[in-house]
DNA sequence: TAGGCCATCTGGTCCT
DNA sequence: AGGACCAGATGGCCTA
């Protein structure tokens, strides 16, 4: 319990580590959107610096504080739980990466990934059993598909797996003969989005 | 200012 | 014993 007390003891620099990590988030967040990190100013780079330093200090000062077999293992085990949590956000990175192109700024919260990649790969595999069951012509009629009521496309066919039905990011997929539009209404507002496919790469 | 989102710490549980 | 995983608690930042 005195561990407990004074674990929460050992969160009082929080803000500071706190302020180091968001700048960093947003380092990340630039690099992997594409946009280089040029557009931090040298001001914010030296903020970054500094507030780096400072953590090392907070780091090094819990360190201390930690001592005894108990609280170096305590230790540990945040550390690998952070990197655990890392290695997570990565992944999710990865996936939004994946995922149909958002308007800059618009990154898609944790939970709005995991339900957009759902009900993307649901658009997907709804996309090709429709071109199984009704081949690729010209004269094939437009057809939109709304996320939220799969059965509009899947002509009878019993759903396999419909997407999230509290999904923050719901999508309109308007699919033509030849083309895929998915328009996503997605904070901060609406955008279509640039998924294309064309069905004539599907068949040969 | 309330609510959402997030990172971090922490103790518990399970597994190797 | 130690690591991985999980869920609850906490507090900071941001936005409507």
């Amino acid at each position: 319990m005195s561990e407990a007390l004074c674990a929460r003891t050992d969160l009082r620099p929080k803000r500071e580590a706190r302020t180091h990590r968001q700048v960093s988030d947003r380092i990340a967040v630039n690099t992997a959107g594409g946009v280089c990190c040029e557009k931090l100013s040298q001001n914010l780079l030296t903020v970054v610096r500094r507030k780096a330093s400072a953590m090392e200090n907070v780091k090094h000062v819990v360190t201390c504080t930690k001592s005894g077999q108990r609280g170096r293992r305590r230790l540990k085990a945040n550390d690998r739980e952070r990197h655990r949590m890392r290695n997570l956000n990565s992944a999710l990175d990865v996936l939004r990466s994946i995922l149909p192109a958002m308007p800059e700024d618009a990154k898609l919260t944790k939970i709005e990934t995991l339900r957009f990649a759902h009900n993307y790969i649901w658009a997907l595999t709804a996309t090709l059993r429709l071109t199984d069951h009704h081949g690729l012509t010209p004269e094939y009629p437009p057809v939109k598909c709304d996320l939220r009521r799969p059965t509009s496309v899947s002509s009878g066919e019993e759903d396999q797996a419909s997407p999230a039905d509290s999904c923050v990011s719901s999508a309109d997929f308007e699919i033509s003969a030849h083309e895929i539009n998915c328009k996503v209404s997605a904070r901060p507002q609406p955008c279509v989005m640039p998924v294309t496919f064309y069905f004539n790469s599907f068949c040969d």
